[in-house]
DNA sequence: GTGGTCTAGACCACC
DNA sequence: GTGGTCTAGACCACG
């Protein structure tokens, strides 16, 4: 489990560490009830406050991600947690907009924007395809 | 020119402001030479203070969207600002990387980010032809 | 007496008027008790109002470079007027510093920058040179 | 890192802090990664309002001389920016151009505005190796 | 503590 | 009328 942090990211960093996290699981890098880093080990390896690594945590324990047993540690839930396909696709939508507006705005064709977007589903596959085989 | 701001969106109000107006110059709503409503005037359409306004118009300048005269008033520039597509191709990259990561992650076939993608799409040309032809 | 003007210039335009008049005296290309076009004539000329103009000669008047009688005219006075060289110096003093700082922060050599002033120089002296053969 | 602030100055304050901090940045007094006093510390000190610091660091961070880190403060970048140097001699050029055109209309020599500039050019130079070497 | 944003005023120069 | 600058507050997210 490699967590990657960049400073000058506009993402704050809890929300790196929260999304990489999800990116695992959903790629299968993580399965249920696999235990994760402790929020202090992990914060000693990214080298930043384990206050940080904390609020990535509880916020992906908000969202039915993963959950804490008292003096155990952290584990992986196991039912992935599903929102109505409607509410998601209008959480995706403003995404959606400012790929094809800023793509627009900068001259590319659309088809540009569809290569792009294909190269990470490719990527994004390609992980998951990759870590269900080994490990 | 109709701009709307609503403040569940995550981006500060002079972005959302920014954006809008670099949306309508790209679709064809603004032209060169066109002059933009004064930063007063539209603060007090939009209920919010000038000041505000008047730093979206300061980024949309520093962009090379639009150009002031003293007195007279903020103008469209003419040229369009262009970036190499390199970079413009390396900016959007993360955004398409969270579109598919997002809907992979709650369950969402890829045929349906294209579908989501697509309606976004056109509705942007959609306004673009729309304005073309129109005034 | 050809004025230019151009709006996107930081310099406000009635500056831009009076600084061609003075140069124009200084250059020899007006002298003493010539008239000056009307303001209102000039106004006509350049496109702008004749308010903008009549700030133009004000501020040449108050410096002393041309005076008006009522009912004739304006004219160019006879003593072009003279400052004490240590007030002239310490109001150069922060133009100059301007000039080497910014060539110094954008990387430029200063034999790079003595050959842009002799290039202005050059120039202003070879006007000035022309203007007094001709005419 | 001194700052000084002259309301006699016809530039704006913000312009003032952004061209001293620029200055300090070409000169050596600050080096890449030196951490600048946050905009409130500064504000404090030169007795302003904390928004015209903020909008002088905005402007030198738009310029590429600094880049901030949420939460953490705000840092000199390792880049210094550079420009084509036509450009940045074409942007040069207007101000030889009023230095001569002043001096000529003050009846100095060139030489006199040589020695002007070689004052000048000679402070910065100073200041500069002062700097380099100390600390 | 840091930066980021916003409000509700004000005064100025310019055209 | 326009834009440009400045003040004196405020609240927020982040680390």
């Amino acid at each position: 489990m490699n967590i990657y942090i960049s400073p000058s990211d506009d993402a704050p960093i809890y929300r790196q560490i929260a999304r990489q996290v999800a990116e695992a699981i959903a790629g299968g890098h993580l399965r249920p009830d696999d235990q994760l880093q402790s929020h202090r080990e992990l914060a000693l390896a990214l080298v930043i406050t384990p206050l940080t690594v904390k609020k990535a945590y509880d916020l992906l324990e908000r969202e039915g991600y993963i959950h804490t047993l008292r003096g155990k540690g952290t584990f992986v839930s196991a039912r992935p947690p599903r929102r109505p396909k409607r509410d998601l696709l209008e959480d995706l939508r403003p995404i959606a907009r400012r790929l094809v507006s800023e793509a627009h705005l900068g001259g590319l064709e659309y088809s540009e924007v569809l290569d792009l977007l294909g190269e990470e589903q490719h990527r994004l596959l390609g992980d998951s395809l990759e870590n269900g085989r080994k490990k």
